[in-house]
DNA sequence: AGTTCCATGTCGCGG
DNA sequence: CCGCGACGTGGAACT
C-alpha cells in the first residue's frame, strides 16, 4: 500500500463529472491498484475513488487512473508533503454475521465436542500465511489444527491444506493432522478432504449454544 | 488525520458482530473522530469502521471506539509498525454533476431522440405545483410534459399526472400530451401510465451519452 | 427527528 | 460475465 499527503486538485470523467478544487488530502493506492482521495472527515466514503481493475499512469504532477470501462480520474499533484509504502500481505478477511467468529469462539471453548480428549493449545495460531483457527493436541499428543467456516466449501479446504503445509515444515511439530469444521459441508468440500486425509465435521449451532449454557450451568 | 500501519486484530459489536483475524493493517483517524480499518485491496470500503460522532479511548495495546448508539469496536494493537499525524485542513469539497441532473441535461440538449420532431421549449418549466422537467412541443405543435426519473416508480407518474392536470387548465395550450422517461421503468409505473394515456419510455444512459459525444464530435 | 430515495453505491451469490 | 438482492448500506432532501 502507497500513502500520500499532498496538495492535489483532482477530475473525475465516467459515471458523472466532478472536480476537486485544490485543497491538502490523502491519497490511498491499495496492492490491487485501486485508488481513493480522502479528506480528514466525512465518514469512511472517499471523496473520489477508482475501483480495481485499472491502470495508473505517473506523468511530473500528474497521476492519470484508467479503468476499461473508460471512466478516468486525473490527480494534479500541486505539492508533495509525504510518501510512504507499506507491506501488507494478504488479510485473512472479515468474519461476517458473528456466527463464524461465535463458532470459533464457541468451540475453542469445548474442542473436546470435536473428538475425544482434543484440548486447545491456541486461537488464531499464527503462520507465515495467515492465522490457523484453532491449534489443538489430541489425547495422544499429536497437534491438530482446525479450520472453522459457516459454509465449507473447497476453498476452506484448500486453506487447511496450505496451513498443514506450513505447520508439518515445523519442526516442534511431531505430527499435525487437520479438521474441517463447519455448519454445512459440501460434497465437493467433502471429498476433496479426504482424498487429502482431512477430517471432516458438521456441526450444529444451535446444539453447540447449548452445550455451552448447559456447561455454564453445571459450574 | 492520523495513519497508523500496524498488525492488530478487530471486534466490532454493534448492528452485527464481526470479527478481524491478527493481520497487517491500514488504520485511519479522521479529524472528525470516524475510524477505518483498511486491508492492502478491496475497493474503497474498509474492512471494519466507525463513524463519527464516537469516542476513541486508548490503552496500551488496545483502541477502544464507542459512539452514542451502543456499538463499539475494539482494535487489539499487536505490534505498531508506524504512526504519523498530518494537517489536512477543510476540504473545499466534491462538484459533482449527478446522475439525474445529467440525465436531464442530456435529454435537454436530445429532445428529439425521445420523438423525432421534438423540440425543448424550456427545461424546469415552471407550474404551481413545481417544475415539469421537460416541457416540448411536438411536430404537430402541440405541448409534451416530459417527467425525468431514474428509477420509474408509481410515484413518478403520479407526478406527472398533478403537473399534467394543471397545465391543460392552462388556456395557452391547446393539448398537453405526458410522457414519462426513466432507465427503468416498473411494470406497476407503466401499467398505470398507459391507464392514463401517459406515454412511457425506457432511455439507455450509456447510449444517450454516446449520442452526446457523437454530436459534440459533429461540430 | 423520521422517512424516502439516490448512489461513480459496494459486495456476494447464483445462473 | 451478468442479474439480483442485501448492506453495520451512507447521505441528502423532504415532511
Amino acid at each position: 500500500m502507497r500513502i500520500l499527503i499532498a496538495d492535489c486538485s483532482v477530475d473525475y470523467e465516467g459515471r458523472l463529472s466532478a472536480h476537486l478544487p485544490e485543497a491538502t488530502r490523502l491519497i490511498m493506492v491499495k496492492a490491487d491498484g485501486c485508488v481513493a482521495i480522502h479528506a480528514d472527515g466525512g465518514a469512511y466514503k472517499p471523496l473520489n475513488w477508482m475501483n480495481a481493475p485499472n491502470t495508473l499512469i505517473e506523468e511530473e504532477g500528474r497521476w492519470i487512473v484508467t479503468n476499461p470501462k473508460g471512466e478516468q480520474l486525473t490527480i494534479t499533484l500541486h505539492e508533495v508533503h509525504s510518501e510512504t509504502r507499506h507491506e501488507l500481505g494478504q488479510d485473512p478477511g472479515l468474519e461476517k454475521d458473528g456466527v463464524e467468529a461465535q463458532l470459533q469462539k464457541l468451540l475453542a471453548e469445548r474442542v473436546d465436542v470435536l473428538e475425544e480428549g482434543l484440548t486447545l493449545v491456541r486461537r488464531e495460531y499464527p503462520t507465515t500465511i495467515g492465522p490457523v483457527d484453532l491449534l489443538c493436541r489430541s489425547s495422544d499428543g499429536g497437534a491438530v489444527a482446525v479450520e472453522i467456516k459457516r459454509k465449507g466449501g473447497i476453498d476452506g479446504v484448500e486453506q487447511l491444506t496450505r496451513y498443514l503445509d506450513f505447520l508439518r515444515r515445523d519442526t516442534r511439530f511431531e505430527s499435525v493432522r487437520g479438521m474441517f469444521v463447519a455448519l454445512d459441508i459440501t460434497p465437493q468440500a467433502r471429498a476433496l478432504a479426504s482424498d487429502r486425509d482431512i477430517e471432516w465435521q458438521e456441526v450444529d449451532y444451535d446444539e453447540l449454544r447449548g452445550i455451552e449454557s448447559d456447561h455454564l450451568k453445571l459450574f
